[in-house]
DNA sequence: TATATCTATCGTAATATTACGATTAAATTA
DNA sequence: TAATTTAATCGTAATATTACGATAGATATA
């Protein structure tokens, strides 16, 4: 297997669990963060920033993509990153919301 | 390979990776939501909650377990199941931060 | 047009993940 | 003690992930 079987769970759950589950390898939380930094959108010298090869970071720009969380422009030679907003901003709500649910939990075991 | 080079990372990046990949499946999102939701802690009803077998769900909670985001403790015949609230806060803060640093980025692409 | 640059994709290999049935281990109950 | 209950672990199978080198495709430059 290795398959997850999404049709079991809510669409919330599901979405939630995509997102984290893109955030989840430091690599892309790197390019989250160096895409952030820099407030906008970013011209290729991404891998010149990580410590893995373009193929491999190429890979995972590719699954931020997939999952809606960055999105990526040809521009000439080069391709322009930035972070999507509009999902950026559904990840965190739907991540905030699901921390604060829990918030004054008694601690039992 | 398969294997994430967690060497080549800052000791925060690999943490937010870590927690965001232990959230990053709709049954462990679901056995949080859950555990949450009774308040407290669960002994053993879990299984029945979820829509996947006793084995498989014990292997969910193992690497929840794993991520130290759960405890378990034995209780009886039956194992007793919460949040750990250090942890739970800890993620929360990392991925709050991580989520904040890019508010009011423009979206160029 | 030829060359250089940049990024995606392909091919490959190793490891990880997901899922389930069967079994085991531990504790309770009859 | 024997039977039952509960959860972890084992064994297995299929798919996914991670990583890299090599190649291809697209665009800019000489």
């Amino acid at each position: 297997m290795g398959v997850t079987k999404t049709t079991l769970f809510t669409e919330e759950q599901n979405e939630l669990a995509r997102l984290a589950k893109a955030i989840g390898h430091p690599a892309r939380v790197a390019i989250l963060q160096y895409l952030s930094k820099v407030k906008g959108c970013v011209c290729g010298d991404i891998v010149e920033v990580l410590p893995l090869s373009q193929s491999t970071v190429s890979q995972h720009l590719k699954e931020l993509k997939k999952a809606r969380i960055i999105k990526g422009e040809v521009e000439g030679v080069s391709v322009c990153y930035c972070i999507d907003n509009e999902m950026w901003g559904k990840a965190k709500a739907l991540l905030s919301q699901f921390f604060d649910i829990s918030i004054g939990d008694t601690d039992c075991c």
